[in-house]
DNA sequence: TCGGTAAATTGCGATACTGCGATATAGTCG
DNA sequence: CGACTATATCGCAGTATCGCAATTTACCGA
């Protein structure tokens, strides 16, 4: 279960609940509920920069807990809420 | 929520996962489903070093996951439920 | 094709974690 | 007290993580 290694990390952890509302973050050319948020808006509220919000992701997504949608020259991230549900549910054996 | 970083080791998983059936551990002088169970007994199970069982059970006890009674020469160990509940209900605010 | 933007990757110093042996502390039993 | 056991702490080398600037890759519009 190395996903509790990707959510070790407090801003990976607030990233993950932020994306709950993905309609919080500033407009952008795709619509967020259904295609996901844009790295930096993300980048931005996390305040870090670009090559680190970059990774941060890629950890999330490693993980599984996020997928990516590139569209343009842009990479939009939402939760993967499959994935987290059956998190949710092995939590009690896991813990 | 530094919960997540105690939790992001495997064998810190293990162990934590381990103590839920303290009574499938040797017999001991105290009785392990009330007061925990023996350090020894987690170290055989684990199969790491004294000094390493150790640091492992100091780090899930930090984070509070555990609570560590000290009866004569034994250091027992048993989860904190209390905490581990809370964690699971405040699991779904963060994840 | 060129200049600009978005994002991923690379390389780096700093820091933290890992696991162990050695040592220190604390308790037990004669 | 002295020998022994159990556990905690210290110091260390190896490894991984962190966060960034710089670079590379990818895409767009003119």
């Amino acid at each position: 279960m190395g996903v509790f290694k990707a959510l070790a990390h407090p801003t990976r952890l607030a990233i993950l609940s932020w994306l709950k509302d993905p309609e919080s973050f500033p407009p952008q050319d795709q619509p967020a509920a259904s295609v996901g948020v844009c790295l930096k808006h993300i980048q931005a509220r996390a305040d870090v920069s670009q090559s680190t919000a970059s990774q941060f992701m890629a950890v999330l997504q490693r993980a599984g807990l996020v997928t990516c949608t590139r569209i343009g020259q842009w990479s939009y991230y939402r939760r993967n809420e499959e994935v987290i549900a059956s998190l949710r549910a092995s939590f009690d054996l896991a813990v």
